[in-house]
RNA sequence: GCGCCCGUAGCUCAGCUGGAUAGAGCAUCGGCCUUCUAAGCCGAGGGUCGCAGGUUCGAGUCCUGCCGGGCGCGCCA
């Protein structure tokens, strides 16, 4: 009853994988024997059946063979099932349709699916699908200017649950943020804050069209006021002297907010600018960890773009794209001659002002990222950022690195909806709905389930009442339910002096006969494959589809059927069931960052 | 204009990388609480998979061309 020898106790081979072994062993036997000549085409696949009238699992070995080894699929079928090793997992094979082989598990295979949980317990569900590979996944990585936004929300969940998911699938998986702590957003950011303190000190100005408006600027000056007093301060006079006009007053607010940066670097001296500067990145940087980690995002390391630029590695970039080859100079400006490599313009890496561009910076830490040695890399980007996609990849191939090692996964907006209506978000007006206002509201778990809920290609229409609904309506109260009913009747078992013995549990599960029994034992045979699948895929929303599903299983069971009965042979093999099920929905929702309530 | 993404039931979306008769939830209508939490369950209706071609044993899925929606096309980040 305990499968084939090649099953581990701890990590059981997946039913799917079993049969894969059973038919690439077959067809290795055909070839050997000489009845198959040809080589095996891709594309040969155990799937799973929709229709129970045809089995378990399909093989489309017959039909994909069909061509190359010019015969017809059924008499390939025949071959194959000639040949097919018995299992004490298969009570049935058939051939069916234009050649399906169609495969009937034994009850016996699914029952053991239940000692197989509990068993391996928070466990149940990891592959070594990953073989150790070492793979970063760089996520949310959003400008220290401001607090994060409903957007970076939805980078955050998905990005976290893709590498909890690879790290399930048996990835090595590093976490990564990249700090945009060096250039003009944060020379913008630096002036905005010192603009606001020299408001605290009494000072009067016209604040900058194209500065940072929001109120934990004021914040942040204040912190500076009072750590500091009047230490930096200036007269606004000479601040705004020689500066050029800002746009409401007919001029140009990028060259008027660049000319109170210079400003504000003159007058302040290199180690004062610096304190203002890092007053402001330490006190958005530190505020954005504290939201994520509150969230549930963590990280193995926040990489600095400024260590890139002060340990030289920018230039070293440019250097190497030089050397390559794939540099020219045009209108003072340094050019990476990215169209050589599939980009629609080539690109600025130097800007005529002797400025290194952002894109220069990028091409340095995606260099580093694989220097280090990752085998595979995974930026998670919103979808805005796509035109961005091709200039990397070339600045890669360009340089002799492997662009195929780099995966850009784009997540698409979310909009919110309340009360049926569009919220309205503008980053402009400073007024932006934050991650934060929207865990507050909707609740942590609602938040990161919402989020991955949809493919991160669809955009995303996020309703704020369905979240915040305690009812079957939204998804995660209707799942965490489920595993507080489990909880529940366990606690009624004790209540009611019923006894639960789990050995007993596991050699009645021959009593399990009934076809909501039968459902759910299927469902825990394949939460393996949706963990695997998903995270292959990049696909959270493929478990949260699963575990929505397998709740109603559970909830369809736990109407029509009686859990805590008299005769105990039954009760022990439903509660170990039901266990069994619990465990699968703690695992699932855990790998969301969902949490599983005992009571609700 | 060019590029990327999306288009499946009234609404929001799945569809396991090309498989067998296209599925959920919501909404609508009709049922189920003296029994382990009704935050639940059961049933019914609802479809030319945007349109037109093509590829093959087979297309919602792949290719081409249109149509519609979103996003992007800076010496910004």
């Amino acid at each position: 009853m305990q499968g084939l020898a090649t099953a581990h106790p701890n990590r059981p081979i997946t039913m799917k994988n079993h049969l894969k072994e059973l038919v690439d062993t077959t067809l290795a036997a055909l070839r050997e024997a000489g009845e198959l000549t040809c080589d095996l085409p891709e594309g040969i696949a155990v799937e799973r059946t929709r229709d129970p009238s045809h089995g378990d699992f399909a093989v489309n070995a017959a039909m994909v063979l069909a061509r190359t080894a010019r015969r017809k699929p059924r008499d390939l079928a025949e071959a194959i099932v000639a040949r097919l090793p018995a299992s004490p997992k298969v009570a049935k094979v058939e051939i069916a349709g234009p050649g399906f082989i169609n495969f009937f598990m034994t009850p016996a295979a699914f029952q053991a699916a239940i000692g197989e949980v509990l068993e391996a317990g928070e466990a149940y569900g990891r592959s070594t699908a990953g073989g150790g590979r070492h793979v970063q996944v760089e996520f949310v990585s959003a400008n220290p200017t401001g607090p994060l936004h409903v957007g970076h929300g939805r980078g955050a969940a998905y990005g976290a649950t893709v590498a909890d998911l690879l790290a399930a699938a048996g990835f090595r998986v590093h976490r990564e943020y990249y700090v945009n702590d060096a250039g003009r957003q944060m020379d913008i950011l630096a002036a905005s804050v010192w603009l606001r303190y020299l408001e605290l000190c009494g000072e009067t100005l016209t604040f900058p069209a194209n500065g940072y408006k929001g109120d934990y600027i004021y914040d942040i000056g204040a912190t500076l006021h009072r750590e500091h007093g009047e230490a930096f301060r200036h007269p606004v006079d000479a601040v705004f002297e020689g500066v050029p006009a800002d746009e409401p007053a007919g001029g140009d607010k990028e060259r008027h907010i660049d000319g109170i940066v210079a400003k504000a670097k003159a007058l302040l001296g290199a180690t004062s600018y610096r304190t203002v500067f890092d007053a402001g990145l330490d006190a958005i940087l530190g505020d954005i960890r504290q939201d994520l980690e509150e969230f549930g995002v963590a990280y193995e390391e926040w990489f600095s773009e400024r260590s890139l630029v002060e340990t030289g590695a920018v230039d070293t970039a440019i250097e190497r794209l030089k050397a390559a080859g794939h540099v020219y100079e045009k209108e003072g400006a340094l050019w990476f001659r990215s169209t050589d490599f599939g980009d629609e313009k080539d690109r600025v890496v130097v800007r005529e002002n002797g400025v290194k561009t952002y894109f220069a910076s990028d091409i340095a830490y995606h260099m580093n990222k694989l220097e280090r040695g990752f085998d595979r890399v995974i930026d998670v980007w919103g979808a805005d950022h796509h035109g961005y996609v091709p200039r990397v990849k070339a600045a890669l191939s360009a340089i002799g690195d492997d662009p195929s090692k780099l995966d850009v996964l784009l997540v698409q907006f979310a909009i919110l909806y309340r009360g049926g209506e569009k919220v309205q978000m503008s980053t402009r007006s400073g007024e932006f709905v934050t991650l934060r206002e929207l865990r507050e509201e909707v609740g942590n778990d609602a938040a990161r389930f919402f989020y991955v809920m949809r493919k991160c290609e669809q955009h995303l229409d996020f309703d704020l009442d369905l979240a915040k609904s305690q009812s079957a309506d939204n998804p995660v109260y209707y799942i965490q339910y489920a595993h507080a009913r489990v909880c529940s009747v366990m606690r009624q078992l004790e209540e009611k002096g019923l006894s639960f013995d789990r050995e007993a549990g596991l050699a009645e599960a021959g009593r399990l006969t009934e076809t909501h029994e039968q459902a759910l034992l299927a469902s825990l045979a394949k939460y393996p494959e949706v963990v695997e699948a998903a995270a292959l895929n990049h696909e959270p929303h493929q478990l949260a589809h699963f575990l929505r599903e397998f709740a109603n299983e559970f909830h369809t069971y736990y109407n029509a059927h009686q859990f805590l009965v008299d005769d105990a042979a039954v009760r022990n093999a439903r509660l170990a069931l039901i266990l069994a099920v619990r465990q699968v929905i703690a695992n699932g929702l855990g790998l969301l960052g969902v949490s599983a309530p005992e009571s609700m």
